[in-house]
RNA sequence: GGCGCCGUGGCCAAGUGGCAAGGCAAGGGUCUGCAAAACCCUGAUCAGCGGUCCAAAUCCGCUCGGCGCCUCCA
């Protein structure tokens, strides 16, 4: 079976075949840093961390670089109003992005570029496409020529001209042609500005991404990813810009495009999740509430090209599955009475077909719904195996299986860290006495150390290896 | 105005031509001193209308409803 990805440029589900064989040259566009971010920028970078861990899972090496955009019109403003300089604005929100993806189990990137540290090459390759004729400069701004570009639109699938009949943007007189865009831009007083053969001036937005592809990766690369709402004009300039400089196409061989998140108000209407429309939900508080483990399962129980709505609810209804996940994994005390033979090998056997189960819905474009119902099928066979008394011993190659699969979405399975560390050794205690207690048929009162616990947010379970208890 | 997506049981969500995955919730049951957990059982003809086909949630057309991009955006 082969591994098949959807390509935003031709719209087809394509077999994967990577330019080197055995290895996957990524990148995935990364934030500007003018705010922190949110659970729609958590979205992408999960679900392109999924495709990561899957490919490792099928044994390609891989090199993933994610950008960091330090310097852009927003930047410059934030960086103004706050009396900062744009490297201080760009460094807060690199830490803080830092500490929620480690948060959120997303695995650290082989290079995080950052825009500034590229000029030298931003000024080649905007030279270079003057050179070759694809970009003028005007007055100290240099722009791309997008009529001479091949195929200019061929991502968005979109001519020039349907554009420019519906576009709504102003047209600067200076540009040949309205949808050129700008690959330098002359600083105005007060901006950051580096030395260019064009005078002072700074970058302009897309040509950071073809600079520090070139820089990290070469001239072309297997996969590019990001939202759905950077296809245009972000990637389609980005496409336009490294085809030209480099000569070599295609620039990406896939391009992977995660549809966007919306955030599902109480009344009012959906909208898609944006920092400029106000309408975030900070991963800080997202984390908040539900553990890294509770989002991934909630945001991939989804494919990653169906738009969704975020609410509370619906990741607390995840959480309470995930549950029976954890359950599956937790290692009951060895049983001391001999194994049931019978169903030991059949249970292995079942883990066997469940992993092959996963392998083919990832294989197709990243299927994660339903990996994970193949995941939730797992569990379930072994929930019921030791319902029915199996061993330890029995249930482990199951449950490593499962521990395996879920570790490819990223999931730890792994019960939260309780809140109350301080208090075991007393709740500890408490279980002891209650244990006494129900020996000596006092059941009222261990119903009351029960439910005045639970008051306390402290549930019991009495099992049959004994009395276990969770933090709610 | 142009390009595109979506509408599946109470809720979330797969399936994209051949008897509708999975999760949450709900009801019934097993186990348990009781409870919890776990397990078992129960439920949808796929927005509406028309068409193509031996056969459609899946293809075509229209209608209604929701959304994205075309400008900053993951």
């Amino acid at each position: 079976m082969a591994l098949k990805i959807h390509s935003t440029l031709t719209r087809q589900t394509e077999e994967f075949v990577p330019n080197k064989p055995g290895h996957v040259a990524l990148y995935v566009c990364g934030p500007n840093l003018y705010d922190p971010c949110h659970v729609g920028h958590a979205f992408s970078y999960i679900v392109f961390d999924v495709v990561k861990r899957y490919f490792k899972y099928r044994g390609y090496t891989m090199r993933h670089v994610q950008n960091f955009t330090d310097i852009e019109d927003r930047i410059i403003a934030k960086a103004q109003a706050e009396n900062k300089t744009i490297q201080e604005i760009a460094q807060v929100y690199i830490a803080r992005f830092m500490d929620e993806m480690d948060a959120l189990n997303i695995q650290r990137a082989d290079a995080y570029p950052r825009a500034t540290g590229v000029i030298p090459t931003i000024i080649e390759i905007t030279q270079g496409l003057i050179a070759k004729g694809f970009a003028y400069e005007v007055d100290g701004d240099v722009y791309f020529r997008v009529r001479k570009a091949d195929g200019y639109g061929k991502l968005a699938h979109r001519s020039l001209d349907e554009m420019e009949a519906g576009a709504r943007i102003q047209v600067d007189e200076r540009k040949e042609d309205p949808m050129d865009f700008a690959l330098w831009k002359a600083s105005k007083p007060g901006e950051p500005a580096w030395d260019s053969p064009w005078g002072k001036g700074r970058p302009g937005w897309h040509i950071e991404c073809s600079a520090m592809n070139y820089v990290e990766h070469g001239p072309q690369i297997d996969i590019h990813g990001g939202g759905h709402d950077v296809i245009f004009p972000h990637h389609e300039n980005e496409i336009a810009q490294s085809e030209s400089f480099t000569g070599k196409k295609p620039f990406a061989k896939y391009w992977m495009h995660n549809a966007l998140l919306r955030l599902s108000g109480d009344s009012s209407a959906e909208d898609k999740m944006s920092r400029h429309v106000g309408n975030t939900l900070w991963i800080k508080d997202a984390l908040a509430r539900h553990t890294a483990d509770e989002i991934r399962l909630y945001l991939l129980s989804t494919h990653y090209r169906t738009p969704l709505a975020w609410t509370d609810d619906d990741v607390d209804a995840a959480a309470r599955g995930l549950e029976r996940l954890r359950a599956a994994v937790a290692t009951p005390t060895p049983s001391p009475s001999p194994a049931s033979r019978g169903g030991e090998s059949a249970l292995t056997q079942f883990a066997n077909q469940t992993r092959e189960k996963f392998i083919a819905a990832m294989d197709d474009d990243f299927g994660t719904p339903q990996a994970i119902a193949a995941l939730y099928d797992l569990a379930r066979e072994i929930n019921r195996a030791r319902n029915e008394n199996a061993t330890a011993e029995t249930l482990a190659p199951a449950q490593a299986t499962l521990r395996e699969l879920a570790g490819v979405l990223g999931l730890t399975l792994e019960e939260p860290k309780s809140k109350m560390l301080q208090a075991a050794p007393f709740i500890e205690l408490l279980i002891a006495i209650r244990k006494e207690l129900r020996a000596a048929k006092q059941f009222a009162l261990a119903d009351k150390v029960r439910a005045d616990l639970a008051k306390l947010g402290v549930a019991l379970e009495d099992g049959a290896q004994g009395t276990t208890w969770k933090s709610q």
